[in-house]
RNA sequence: GUGCCUAUAGCUCAGCAGGAUAGAGUAGCACACUCCGAAUGUGAAGGUCGCCGGUUCAAAUCCGGCUAGGCACACCA
């Protein structure tokens, strides 16, 4: 696709030849309001050079911009040269990238390269709650958009399915465990234990003490522990899938932490060898002073492994298998110390692809009546919230649209209800905390996955009705573009010309909501084009424009939507 | 105590390698379905961009200092 900014600038440098063209173009602004042009260049730094008035120089480059083709005018006002585009040319250039749905938006950038993400990993035996949407959705999106950046991405689980908290479940299954109330519904079964461990663990400390032998024994290779181990486990992968299939998330790899177990040994030694790890209090750490870093805890007193140990071997193993061009850790922001010092401790091991590995942080969820908390029974399971919006679709679909017909309705109320959470989780800046509320979830007005999704249905809907012949003739691109000139199609025009680059930046800032409120944006545009003008006129040359200007925005809208994980649906 | 993050309309948020009159959505108000999907669109209203300084021709944006909230700072992950 031809890049417009460039291209001006290569104008405006041959006009201001003490700028580079890369300078310029850093300097070329859009407007906030179309009515000033498509494009900007601000004289105030060339004042100094030329020593002469901004307005003077801008109405000096406009003056000799005027005659190219590429603009339809070219004004100066104060110190600003304003460059209206040629329309028609500009929609060319839109739509023969937006009508080709398989690529558009997409690059091969990454071709060659291998990203590994780290997301989701919840823990095992827990609930899936509200609070693990952020990893998950935020993880499952970067994947989905370097990947269409033809990067090689590996998604992994690393499953929190080691430590002490396992010593306290199995603790307090042995206490107090039924295994039928187990097998019924485990992690709400072993949810109730593991709080009623906290419980007693206040009035008896000798129960943190047991835990802490037992999670000992599991380490070691205790047979009983790994038995129990396994089993809770097994079920608690059970669970998250059926999570995972509703959001429709999956994962290349489910290494937990314990996989990594028999890697400890060998780093201990590592750091060792390298002379990083210093006794300090019984435990075993690598000073981190001189970088203004609190000490990394490497081992406990009692000789048993924390996490970081574990991250340095999953580190060291991903590298060696996957040879990652980054390393992506998708967890929350309470974190950023933690992998700062992780990522410190890597690189003094003497491994330069420490610079590769990122955080990537995000902010808190907490509920109305505080923060979430598994001990205190303060959660909120996240299948409830999906199935609660599923629900809410239904009944908003059957209010609509009383003679859909029942099969449809629940695979359609699925993929907008579900649809509706995911792109609201991702359509704010991840590092923002939030306070979960159910209005605001089942909310589908405006600014909301339903409203984009409701857009694209039209957009459907239009084709339908533009009948099969025009539709191919539409999609071939070889159409009259003065028909689309108007403010409306102009500005969604505008709008799917700088789609590409949206994916791109928000692949550069790990951030899917700059996908997220494009998206919102073209679906605006279209919804106002579609007011404003008829599109299904008798004129064919006219429909047909129009036509493939909807065939481009309901491409736009399909692949921004998948980019985050969505659905779009044609009818909903 | 130290460090990191956040602060923009009643509410939820965009904008932040400086640029022209600070934008959406939502709530409330007023409108538009004999017309391609009203989960839509239109209009009016709504602001000391947390506060004080500094840099600059130009600051919501950069720098410094405050204030408020969140998070983190050794045997949890």
């Amino acid at each position: 696709m031809i890049n417009i900014k460039e291209e001006i600038a290569k104008r405006i440098a041959e006009q201001a030849s003490d700028l580079t063209q890369e300078q310029i173009e850093q300097i070329i602004e859009i407007p906030q309001d179309q009515k000033m042009g498509d494009y900007a260049f601000p004289c105030f730094r060339l004042a100094k050079v030329y020593h002469k008035a901004p307005p003077l120089i801008a109405k000096d480059i406009a003056e000799k911009l005027s005659g190219d083709s590429m603009f339809e005018k070219v004004e100066q006002v104060n110190a600003y040269v304003n460059m209206f585009l040629d329309k028609q040319q500009v929609a060319g250039i839109a739509l023969e990238s937006a009508l080709d749905r398989e690529n558009f938006g997409k690059s091969n950038v990454g071709e060659g390269k291998t990203i590994v993400i780290d997301f989701s990993s919840p823990n095992i035996a827990k609930p899936f709650h509200i609070g693990h949407i952020r990893t998950t959705v935020i993880g499952n999106s970067i994947y989905k958009i370097f990947d269409s950046l033809g990067y090689n991405v590996v998604r992994t689980n690393h499953l929190g399915d080691y430590g002490t908290q396992f010593g306290k479940m199995i603790c307090a299954y042995r206490h107090w465990g039924n295994d039928e109330d187990i097998e019924r519904d485990p992690i709400k079964t072993l949810l109730a234990y593991y709080t009623k461990f906290h419980v007693e663990a206040e009035k008896d400390p000798e129960l943190n003490e047991e835990a802490r032998k037992t999670f000992y024994n599991l380490e070691h290779g205790g047979e009983d522990e790994i038995r129990i181990w396994k089993w809770f486990s097994d079920l608690s992968l059970r669970e998250f899938n059926r999570v995972y299939d509703m959001m429709g998330i999956e994962f290349d790899a489910y290494d937990g932490e314990s996989m990594y177990s028999d890697m400890m040994p060998g780093i201990i030694q590592e750091l060792k060898d390298k002379g990083l790890l210093q006794e300090s209090q019984g435990a075993n750490v690598v000073d981190l002073d001189e970088y203004k870093l609190p000490p990394a805890l490497i081992t406990k007193s009692d000789g048993t492994s924390l996490y970081c140990t574990r991250d340095l071997a999953t580190a060291e193993y991903r590298k060696e298998h996957y040879d990652f061009y980054k390393n992506i850790y998708v967890v929350a922001s309470q974190q950023s110390l933690y992998f700062k010092q992780l990522f410190k401790v890597l690189e003094l091991m003497g491994y330069e692809w420490a610079k590769d590995c990122v955080h990537v942080p995000f902010g808190m969820v907490a509920l109305e009546e505080g923060t979430l908390s598994t001990r205190k029974g303060r959660v909120v399971f996240l299948e409830d919230v999906l199935k609660k919006a599923v629900e809410k679709t239904k009944e908003i679909i059957m209010e609509k649209n009383p003679d859909a017909d029942a099969a449809s309705i629940d695979e359609v109320a699925k993929e907008v209800g579900i649809g509706a959470v995911m792109f609201n989780e991702l359509s704010n800046s991840r590092i923002k905390d939030y306070v979960f509320k159910w209005d605001q979830v089942l909310n589908f007005d405006g600014e909301t996955g339903p409203y984009v999704q409701y857009t694209h249905a039209r957009c459907a809907s239009v084709l339908r009705k533009a009948g099969e012949d025009a539709v191919a003739k539409a999609q071939t691109g070889n159409v009259d573009t003065s028909f689309l000139t108007g403010d409306a199609a102009y500005t969604l025009i505008k709008l799917l010309y700088q789609y590409p680059e949206v994916v791109q930046d928000a692949a550069d800032k790990y951030e899917p909501s700059i996908v997220t409120r494009h998206i919102i944006d073209i679906a605006q545009a279209y919804n106002k084009f579609y007011h404003d003008e008829h599109i299904l006129v008798d004129d064919e040359a006219e429909k047909l424009a129009k036509v493939a200007l909807t065939i481009a925005a309901k491409n736009a809208i399909a692949n921004g939507l998948d980019l985050l994980g969505v659905k779009a649906p044609d009818r909903m």
